[in-house]
DNA sequence: ACATCTACCTGGAGGC
DNA sequence: TGCCTCCAGGTAGATG
């Protein structure tokens, strides 16, 4: 599924093919997906030019003058270029049709994705507005989570996949960050020492930027931007790996469940 | 303010 | 083969 490495790579393979090009059309075969998408886009967006691209947490924004197209892949949403005509698959809920020919194509069996619109400073939307530091940008650094961690009850686990603390990481990268910190994921954050804030800090950033230098992606269903499938999958310490070998010291990986996810984590290696 | 839980949705895997 | 159940996951919003 798409983490934050998966959704920059997507936005780098879409950006190049969307940038001062103008929109002659959008599809709407479903509007049924974690919000129904605005009717309205076509009217909205027919004749207008995309400025540029970029990306804030997992989301996907596609500035224009007078607006933003908020995009978000969910968990099993993809966007794909398309140079030709293609039938659209069961799942391929939204078009938006360029006047060059090009197509980008949004598919999300699961529908837990989003395509809005939001007029004026799109940091102001609702769905932006209370989103924390970006986890490779220097605001988000040893001292900050440090900080916030104080008088934390919550697992840390869950603190660093809070949207609030810092975004975009989900499930499988807090995984692996957390095995690469040698800290375990159940551990209170409040007690995570200052070193340990650092050294946490510095493998999520590691762990990320490694993942987009590959590509990007984690789930079977994610496709990129090409079409082809990414291959972060195969370099997991611990995701998805309950009981069998530790890659460091042999030890049975545990898993279990925190807020009704799961969690794995060596518990040699961990503490 | 913080902690915890639920809902949304589909496809794939495993059991029988 | 088919039916059933469970699981995966981001995140807003409700509840405690």
């Amino acid at each position: 599924m798409p983490e934050l490495p998966e959704v920059e790579t997507t936005l780098r393979g879409i950006a190049p093919h969307l940038t001062g090009h103008v929109v002659s059309n959008i599809i709407i075969r479903n509007a049924q997906l974690r919000w129904p998408i605005p009717q309205s886009l076509p009217v909205l967006l027919r004749g207008h030019r995309v400025r540029n691209l970029q990306r804030r947490a997992k989301y996907l924004l596609v500035h224009f003058d007078h607006g933003t197209l908020i995009l978000h892949l969910g968990m099993s949403g993809s966007l794909r270029i398309l140079t030709a005509v293609t039938a659209p698959d069961k799942h391929d809920h939204f078009d938006l049709v360029l006047n060059n020919g090009v197509i980008m194509r949004l598919r999300d069996p699961r529908r837990f994705g989003a395509v809005l619109w939001h007029e004026g400073e799109v940091s102001e939307h609702p769905l932006l507005v209370k989103l924390g530091p970006e986890p490779l940008q220097e605001e988000f650094n040893g001292e900050y989570l440090y900080r916030i961690t104080r008088s934390r009850n919550t697992a840390i686990k869950l603190l660093i996949m809070d949207n609030h603390a810092v975004v975009g990481i989900g499930n499988i990268y807090a995984n692996e960050a957390l095995f690469r910190a040698g800290i375990r994921p159940q551990l209170s954050a409040g007690k995570l020492s200052r070193p340990r804030c650092a050294k946490l800090v510095a493998v999520i950033r590691a762990t990320l930027s490694e993942s987009i230098a590959l590509g990007g992606s984690s789930l079977r269903d994610y496709v990129d931007s090409d079409g082809k499938q990414g291959y972060f999958q195969q370099h997991y310490w611990v995701y998805g790996r309950g009981n069998e070998a530790c890659k460091k010291c042999g030890a049975p990986i545990r898993q279990i469940k925190q807020g009704q996810r799961s969690s794995f984590y060596c518990p040699i290696c961990q503490n």
